[in-house]
RNA sequence: GGCGGUGUAGCUCAGCUGGUUAGAGCAAACGGCUCAUAUCCGUUGUGUCCGGGGUUCAAGUCCCUGCACCGCCA
């Protein structure tokens, strides 16, 4: 049972909101994710933080492109984020900005009292800027002298900074690494901070001057001044918990895990780490730089237009297998590739085939001999042990690995007893059993058994997928939640009750045939193309139309419905028909989404009916309504709800 | 240039402190079952363990060296 003194604190890095969201962000929040739901399940007190990083260079000048204000900017950008989070499963207890006052209050407390304490001085300091570029380079950035962003010229100009006495903490920071083995994980880059570390450490100069940018936090000692980004939003791990003693009392701190990529590691490892030792706050247990994702062999970049849309994989496959794929096919600190082969091999054989089949095996036979429902076991033969005994290993197995956050052998783990089971069915085969007397005795054990394996797989596999777990419990029958049966339950045997009545539903990963592969890769083409080719679409001009009155408005009848059957209308690439039940009927509506949806994703999806739209014919088929979705440089996405709404009901 | 890492079946990779016939998954071939999504189960490989040298009774596993690729720093 959950025990209230256990508590467990792991944070994504806040991202830069000039970022467009890619495959790189989900892979480490989704990761952070999988952890956190893992810790909750096993009772602990989980606080899992992410957020936007919202201020410096970049911010201010995409805002002022715009035309609107810094604020006005981040306040639309970082909404990408919570919404791509949302379509993921994120179960983020806060999502922190560095523009929020709490956040601020804490930078400021933190930079007046290392100043008071006189761990930050004045200084002044010299180099190179480039006037139209407005950026500062040192000497060895220079490329022929001149500015290595723009090729113009640069001056030497002096300033004066204020900079944190970080050079003096070197050697205790290097022997706080030694001492600690965990510390910084993996082993290979805590080899790399230790290496750097072998040379003389600079101070830190963690200033800019307000002229030069005025996108910051203002030093609380010199208004002349804001806080460099990094000293700024690294802080944010803890200013989220309140103030300084606050921080001290919450029981989050220090922190289990900060998940980073490998690029920012040595702002973690060594600023970070500098900071809280001058402020007086216990280092994190563990900072671990996970590897990054090429792409089809290459490395992702907007030139190259393989940017990977973490919303067109979700369309494309559901945030469950994508969440599968990035933690199964590479070990959590290396690097992998990504490619929609890849997912799609993944998704064919581990999740349709082995997983996705033995659920619906099970059911099927279970409805066949037991009318669908879990029969009560009687006795146990040495292969039911076997069984047993690997479910409890891989319960014990995948528990170890997750303090090393070795997420593809706990998914390999897992298969293995997803594996277990198919071949304990295999090698039992109810279907013979049925046939006699004495076989129907055994096969109540051998199906019990088999729906209480499916039973701890749908645990054991929710931190990975779910979405996925809790379908399982629904199809199984069960009619709590995967984390209240908590990992408490995959320890002994026998969580299903006999006499729980099944509910069979869709397949939970149909395969992706050869064709349906083509016309993804297709479209993730095209759509990679169109994302480039108009990269600031998210300033781009939106088209005014004329006010209309409320009275305008509620001619048009809006509905919530429910997709209960989609395909694709033939000879065309756009068009799917579908069957829409709006409660009080069932209509055939025509939507041109064909690109951005899979039919088969569709089905049971929640949408928006304009259900009073005049019945159109297209491509011969009459539709009755038309579906809302938003349509971005080609991109189609659906409007639903955040929460089930039973179909019919009005949406105003 | 300095430090570190990697190189094992067609592909992706496991092989801890050296020990007998070098493994897994995917792909391929064959066989079995029929409850299931042409799924599941079983069987099958010709691997110069990057090249060369060395230590040892014994090396994919340790040492030296060469080559290739990668990371961090400069």
């Amino acid at each position: 049972m959950p025990d209230s003194k256990k508590t467990f604190f792991i944070t994504t890095p806040i991202y830069y909101v000039n970022d467009v969201p890619h495959v790189g962000h989900a892979y480490t929040t989704i990761a952070a994710d999988a952890v956190a739901r893992y810790k909750r399940l096993d009772g602990y007190r989980v606080f899992f933080l992410t957020g936007t990083d919202e201020h410096g260079q970049k911010v201010h000048q995409a805002a002022q492109k715009t035309g609107v204000g810094p604020q006005q900017h981040v306040d639309a950008l970082h909404q990408r984020f919570k919404d791509l989070w949302k379509r993921f499963g994120i179960s983020n207890d806060d999502f922190i900005r560095t523009t929020e006052e709490r956040h601020k209050a804490v930078v400021r407390d933190i930079l007046q009292r290392l100043y008071d304490q006189g761990e930050i001085y004045k200084a002044s300091y010299e180099g190179w800027y480039c006037l139209p570029d407005e950026r500062f380079w040192t000497e060895k950035d220079l490329v022929n002298g001149n500015c290595p962003e723009c090729g113009r010229a640069v001056d030497k100009i002096q300033e004066h900074n204020y900079f944190f006495k970080m050079g003096q903490y070197r050697d205790w920071l290097s022997g706080h690494i030694r001492q600690n083995e965990n510390f910084i994980q993996p082993a290979s880059r805590r080899n790399e901070v230790l290496g750097f570390l072998n040379k003389p450490l600079e101070d830190l100069c963690i200033s800019r001057p307000r002229e030069r940018l005025p996108w910051g936090i203002p030093l609380p000692f010199d208004d002349n001044y804001v806080t460099y980004v990094w000293f700024d939003a690294l802080i944010n791990y803890i200013s989220v918990h309140g103030s300084l003693e606050e921080i001290r009392r919450c029981g989050f701190w220090p922190c289990d895990h900060h998940l980073v990529g490998k690029d920012i590691l040595t702002t973690h490892a060594v600023y970070w780490s500098t900071m809280l030792k001058a402020t007086g706050l216990e280092l994190p247990k563990s900072i671990f730089a996970h590897g990054w994702w090429t792409v089809n062999g290459q490395k992702m970049s907007k030139s190259l237009r393989n940017v990977v849309e973490p919303n067109l994989l979700v369309d494309q496959f559901g945030a469950d297998a994508i969440r599968y794929f990035l933690l199964r096919e590479v070990p959590f600190g290396q690097d992998g590739d990504f490619s929609r082969e890849a997912l799609i091999g993944r998704i064919n054989s581990d999740l349709a085939n082995n997983l996705g089949n033995l659920l619906n095996r099970a059911l099927n036979m279970l409805d066949k001999y037991y009318a669908g429902v879990v029969p009560a076991p009687n006795g146990q033969l040495p292969e039911d042990a076997r069984l047993l005994d690997k479910a409890s290993e891989t319960a014990r197995e995948t528990h170890a690995l997750f303090d090393h956050l070795g997420f593809n052998k706990i998914l390999i783990e897992i298969w293995e007893l997803v594996d277990a089971a198919n071949v304990y069915i295999n090698d039992m085969a109810p279907w013979n059993l049925f046939k006699t007397e004495e076989g129907k005795a055994r096969l109540a054990t051998v199906m019990y058994n088999s729906a209480e394996a499916i039973r701890t797989i749908a645990i054991l596999i929710h931190p990975f997928m779910p979405e996925t777990a809790a379908k399982i419990f629904r199809q199984l029958g069960i009619g709590e939640s995967v984390e209240s049966h908590g990992l408490e339950s995959v320890r002994k045997w026998g969580g299903i009750q006999p006499g729980t009545k099944t509910a069979p539903g869709p397949q939970l990963f149909p395969r992706i045939e050869e064709e349906q592969a083509k016309k993804i890769m297709d479209t993730a083409r095209n759509a990679s193309q169109a994302g480039t080719e108009s990269a600031p679409a998210a300033q781009k001009q939106e088209e005014k139309l004329e006010q209309v009155s409320i009275e305008d408005f509620f001619k048009i009848d809006l509905r919530t419905g429910k997709i209960v059957d989609a395909e694709k209308v033939k000879k065309s690439k756009k068009l799917v028909k579908l069957k829409v039940d709006i409660g009080s009927e069932v209509r055939q509506v025509v939507a041109g989404i064909a690109e951005s949806y899979e039919p088969e994703r569709l089905v049971g999806r929640a949408i928006v009916l304009v259900a009073n739209l005049k019945p159109a014919t297209l491509m011969g088929i009459e539709s009755q309504g038309m579906v809302l979705a938003a349509s971005d440089n080609g991109k189609i996405v659906l409007a639903g709800f955040d929460e089930e709404v039973k179909p019919g009901v009005r949406v105003k």
